[in-house]
DNA sequence: GCTAATTTCGGAAACGTTTCCGAAAAATAA
DNA sequence: TTATTTTTCGGAAACGTTTCCGAAATTAGC
């Protein structure tokens, strides 16, 4: 690919290449009429400022790099989409890497990204992360870094999560409410601090209506992990009344598993679940689940980057923490109860 | 963000700037000693050549872009992920953006990639699309572009698709064997390639067994656009016997506006989709789908396009045609034949 | 020990921009 | 008109690399 340069139009129109950077940039300094001149033929020559270049001379590149641990679920796609029209309005383009759920790939991406000169950071965590020191050190040199949805606790900048304990309370207490007593959760991996909170809202539902807590059992977010925590206790005969997962993924798993072992959904176990991923509406029975604000999500963590970048790291680290929704179906409805 | 650069390095240990880029680029006129030594005290003060300046002087970056036209469902996420994991491989890291199924911002996508310098391009287009003057420019000069699954017919590139004329036909004969004769078919929209070859499939699959095909109604890819269709029919008392549909999407979303009306799947009417999206399984009924390759896409792809950027441009266009499988499920299945 | 061949390194140009400084040109003031 | 201010533009340095060319240092050949 051979690039047209400043150079060529310089050349073109017998000028210097400052005076055709100075078209390009709005600057006062430069006579409406050549201005225009410029523009027109650079526009016919097929020029554009090459950004690279651009870069590596303004040390800023109007780029960010958004880093998702995985995306073949809906949950992140819907986030990036918000966080990609804040951005986009604000003239950013977006860099999205995945890490696959691999700590090792998660840094490595975000080496990728602050190699290229992006000049902001959006991330969330995979659910291997227990090393944020890396992350301190980037801070440290003031690089834009807001995290969403998967943050570490120790880390001081801005956030943006979801009021996980509050909802996990809320759908905890939708199972007590309606009589379950013998409930238990299915947790999210342990270091991810939205899984301790879900787990405490959990707990905390049990105490107001003054009940002990059920198992917790700790597992992965897929449903692969919720098929096979469910093949074990219908094995050992443990299956309880009632779940509360973590995930819509491992509920729809551990759902599954259970009707093939001819368990009746929600007769002989409740099930509720968490995130509100596209299949909870379509499952068989429908899945009641806290549905998450994904889109705003997005567009929280990228307007607090965008104003990190602009005040260049020097800010007071924000937490924004959202409100989401019970959505009760089929799942969770007792029906065997007068 | 200061960076540390070469010349740090250099002035750090008294050595030329050109020393310390022999010593990161392996070349052979340096002594070994030397070589560990800079590497060593690069390391410590936490040294990385500066991807950017790179790529001005060498005119080549490593990376490759990927556009796609959404990834809120999980088809092209696990496209990505086959893709992702040859250009990995091979040294090359991976820029993606999506286009919202919009050919202007598809356009600006491959701009910003084009100006980034990337090696070469993976390109799926959005339904929208009607115009590749712009891709035939860049072929032109010579940047190394594949298309994948959402194809353009006029292109002189390399291409990886699915048989979706085949597929089309095993399913809508899927239909007909059972017993069918009253299809319809629920095509995609009208300027993809995909969406002609799954019509062609549907249409000679009814010649096969001398039937007059059905009506094939033009239709997006969405639940929505599926329910709307749906509800029409429903006002107007068109519901055909059976259906056909080119996604999963609208297949579900037309199951479940005619559920809403009373109509019983597959007893009323039996549907089959197309994509194996996560839904198909999981839905009630459960969806009888054709399964793409996802993975192996973006592998054959990404594949295709190093092999296209070694030689510079200088290629001979391959066309990849992937098979598939029909994964028959309930809302197909002829019930009440006898 | 001397020349010749080889290895190892430094200097400088280049990639495509932006930006600073100063000079030329134009506009204004006297 | 001349002097002064303002506008408009050109030249050159800078960003952080790589790469070419040549010079110094080392080794080999005799």
């Amino acid at each position: 690919m051979k690039h047209i340069t400043i150079k060529d139009v310089a050349k073109e129109l017998n000028l210097a290449v400052s005076t055709i950077s100075r078209a390009f940039n709005d600057k006062y300094d430069i006579k409406p009429e050549t201005r225009e001149l410029i523009l027109k033929t650079a526009e016919e020559m097929g020029y554009r400022p090459n950004p690279i270049a651009r870069k590596l001379i303004q040390q800023r590149s109007f780029n960010v790099g958004i880093v998702v641990p995985e995306f073949v679920n809906s949950f992140f796609p819907e986030v990036l989409l918000g966080a990609q029209e804040v951005l986009h309005e604000k003239g950013y383009q977006v860099l999205i890497m995945q890490s696959n759920e691999s700590e090792e790939t998660e840094l490595k991406n975000v080496e990728t990204l602050v190699d290229n000169m992006v000049d902001g950071l959006l991330v969330s965590l995979t659910s291997e992360n227990n090393n944020n020191s890396f992350y301190e050190k980037l801070l440290k040199r003031n690089m834009p870094i807001v995290f969403f949805n998967r943050v570490a606790e120790n880390l001081n900048t801005s956030k943006v999560v979801f009021d996980d304990y509050k909802w996990a309370f809320f759908a905890t207490e939708h199972l007590i409410v309606q009589g379950y007593t013998d409930i238990a959760h299915i947790a999210g991996p342990k270091n991810l601090l939205l899984s301790k909170e879900r787990s405490r809202g959990f707990n905390d539902a049990h105490r107001k209506y003054k009940l002990t807590p059920g198992h917790i059992i700790s597992c992965g977010f897929s449903m692969r992990e919720g098929e096979e925590l469910a093949q074990q206790m219908v094995e050992e005969d443990t299956v309880p009344r009632a779940i509360f997962a973590a995930s819509d993924q491992s509920a729809i798993g551990f759902m599954k598993t259970l009707k093939n072992n001819g368990y009746k959904i929600p007769e002989d176990v409740a099930i509720v679940g968490f995130s509100e991923s596209k299949l909870a509406e379509h499952v068989c029975p429908s899945l009641t689940s806290v549905k998450q604000p994904t889109y705003e999500i997005g567009k929280a963590a990228a307007e607090l980057l965008v104003e990190q970048i602009n005040n260049k790291g020097i800010f007071v680290p924000q937490s924004i923490v959202l409100n989401g929704k019970l959505n009760i179906r089929e799942s969770s409805v007792q029906i065997t109860n007068g």
